[in-house]
DNA sequence: TCTGATGTGC
């Protein structure tokens, strides 16, 4: 009765199988191609490479990748960024210098691999070869840049990349304030990322900028800042989410608040969220810091037994074994 | 009409 999927069904089901990062789901598409006889589709191999990369499946993306007639950029992208999101810079540094060109998604995926395996440095010298040899940079590959002078704490490189952003004309969109706004308080410059953060206009603001500034502020100890800034983003309808919590309950736990982190706390329950394993964590290390031993127990107790984990545990521990 | 890279917490 129904109508069979075509060759523009299937590659809306492999996104769809990459996003829900489930790899049986993953396999079932990969029958259904085969047997339907789609699998020499340019396009629909090239939605399997990426939804088996996007799955860690890098294996399976190697044999459509080996099995295709015809390739072309996307497929060597795709395959490119398989490794990266498996963490393996090695294999997707050796896809980069073997493929037969690159363009802005190639740099960029190479980029942000080296940044999310955590080597801050080599994705910036990276970008600099980029910047000599390379195609021009967009947003993407400046968010993964900043993301990395974030995490190196380097500051004038941050205030360089911010001014090349600048100069080169690039349009600042959310995405791009958000990074800045997180590079700026992560390098410790707080009132640079302030600038940046009211630079955008209040109904554009999302949960993800309110995040970035109220967790700058928070870190560096700003604790009635962020809470202004927290009652601010409500005030103005925008609902906070367990990174919002996550931030404010880590300042109070740095500052020694245990009076601010239980507001914390009790605002999460009434703006009707589960609190995480990080959450209570952050309560229990408020409160052993604060030398309330026993209300740190107690509250590991109370703890629902699907909030466990390894973070509570380390803090429960503290609470009976102070090193 | 279909394919590839990006932002907030540890």
């Amino acid at each position: 009765m129904g109508s069979l999927p075509n060759y523009l069904t299937y590659p809306f089901l492999a996104k769809a199988s990459a996003r829900l990062y489930k790899r049986d789901i993953a396999t079932t598409i990969h029958a259904h191609i085969v047997k339907s006889g789609y699998e020499s589709d340019l396009f629909i191999s090239n939605s399997l490479i990426h939804m088996y990369g996007s799955c860690r499946e890098i294996t399976y993306a190697r044999q459509v990748f080996d099995g295709m007639p015809i390739r072309n950029l996307v497929s060597w992208n795709s395959m490119l960024d398989g490794h990266a999101k498996c963490k393996d810079m090695d294999m997707a540094r050796e896809v980069f210098d073997l493929m037969p060109n690159n363009d802005v998604v190639s740099w960029s995926s190479l980029i942000d691999g080296y940044v999310k395996s955590g080597d801050y440095k080599e994705a910036l010298t990276i970008f600099e070869r980029m910047r000599a040899f390379g195609p021009k940079a967009n947003e993407v590959t400046m968010v993964s840049v900043l993301c990395a002078c974030a995490h190196l704490g380097t500051l004038d490189n941050g205030r360089m990349m911010h001014q090349y952003m600048i100069d080169s004309g690039f349009p600042l969109t959310l995405v791009l304030q958000t990074s800045l706004v997180d590079m700026y308080a992560k390098c410790g410059a707080i009132q640079e990322a302030s600038v940046v953060f009211h630079q955008v206009k209040m109904s554009q603001r999302d949960v993800f900028i309110w995040n970035a500034m109220i967790g700058g502020l928070a870190m560096h100890g700003f604790v009635n800042e962020a809470l202004e800034l927290f009652t601010e983003m409500q005030t103005v309808g925008i609902t906070p989410d367990d990174i919002t919590f996550l931030c404010l309950l880590s300042a109070s736990a740095h500052g020694g608040l245990v009076k601010e982190a239980w507001y914390f706390f009790e605002c999460l329950i009434k703006c009707s969220m589960t609190p995480k394993s990080e959450h209570y964590a952050c309560m229990v290390d408020v409160l052993q810091r604060a030398g309330q031993v026993e209300e740190a127990y107690e509250f590991v107790c109370q703890m629902p037994s699907g909030a466990n984990s390894f973070d509570v545990g380390c803090s429960a521990y503290w609470v009976y074994e102070p090193w």
